[in-house]
DNA sequence: GCGAAAGTGTCGCTTAGGCGACGAGAACGG
DNA sequence: CCGTTCTCGTCGCCTAAGCGACACTTTCGC
């Protein structure tokens, strides 16, 4: 019996594990006191009590750090309840759309927001691509996180307050039986 | 205005204080889950992310750990209320003592016990007699900590379901007339 | 009783992290 | 306007921590 997490991670130094999520854990007590823009790779360093020049080391700036944290936030959001479990197309994209529409609505208060959705949108996108990767070819998958995160995101924008399953059914039924079917008539 | 910080400690490497700190934690998450002598150094180094030989640069070995735990807890349950502020000789040992043997009784339950006492008692004797040296010459202090440490291992032992404030007033009355020499003025 | 398994304490070699300094850019306040 | 201050990103040197192996001792379980 071969370990496989051996063979995906060539051996990782519990010493770069356990800095990362100092500082991975120095940011997001962080962001529970003040706004991103305010903190300083100092402040992050100081925090995970790391020095800023091995905070570079890990991660080119905050703002990757921020999207790390993002995505890993997103990972665990998105599998919640196994939707890749679902056999039917239709019921599993149903499924991975509820965890999205549930993620980009918990953030509705976070202290990130402003000027950052770029950066969030960006995340998710990235993160829920990979997530359909052993479901769905690659170009396949890009497409299907394009289209429930930037939905999403204007479900957010537009009527945050609506009930999210009624858009996640349409997109869905869009995504499985083709866009022709949203055809305006000639 | 000179940092007074400086002067007692020579520079501690945040590496070594970060270790230091992540041994202690790792033993008392430990402690909470079995007794003490049926952890080993490779499980306490293991719940610290710490290497094992990382470990013995540290600590000779896990009864030096628990020691320097112990005597850390005791510290700060040495200085509740402020014992030192005391003006008055007796008044001072009453309320020491009060906290010595609020220390020793609240030790009655830990899973720590049993032919570790020794360790114990000779731990809180030795931060005890630190913690007297401002107000008493060091002779003095270390009798003053061997007299509370013992006659309070001794109430545990005989009759620790009592009130132990009438005890230690008893002590406190056989020290005061000697000791009062002893202390440093004002 | 004996071999296997686990723990101990130590030693050299390798690698990640701390330090201090640097030049550069941004923000501020006189 | 220009100095002051702060943050940034990077570099070379030094030190603490990780690794694997070693020779023991202890503890089991058969």
């Amino acid at each position: 019996m071969v370990n496989t997490a051996l063979a995906t991670e060539p051996r990782l130094d519990p010493r770069v594990a356990r800095t990362q999520k100092l500082i991975r854990d120095a940011l997001k007590t962080l962001l529970a006191e003040k706004n991103f823009e305010s903190i300083s790779v100092q402040d992050i360093a100081e925090r995970a009590t790391v020095n800023r020049a091995t905070f570079y080391a890990h991660f080119t700036d905050k703002f990757a750090l921020l999207n790390a944290i993002i995505r890993e936030h997103v990972a665990t959001v998105l599998a919640d309840g196994d939707p890749l479990g679902q056999t039917e197309t239709r019921a599993l994209l149903r499924a991975v759309g509820k965890n999205v529409f549930a993620f980009v609505g918990m953030h509705r208060t976070c202290r990130i927001d402003r000027d950052f959705e770029p950066q969030l949108e960006s995340a998710i996108e990235a993160e829920l691509t990979e997530f359909l990767q052993p479901t769905f070819e690659h170009c396949t998958a890009s497409l299907v996180a394009s289209a429930l995160v930037g939905s999403a995101m204007n479900w957010r924008h537009q009527a945050p307050k609506m009930d999210f399953a009624p858009a996640i059914a349409k997109i869905v039924d869009v995504l499985v039986d083709g866009v022709a079917r949203g055809r305006h008539p000639i």
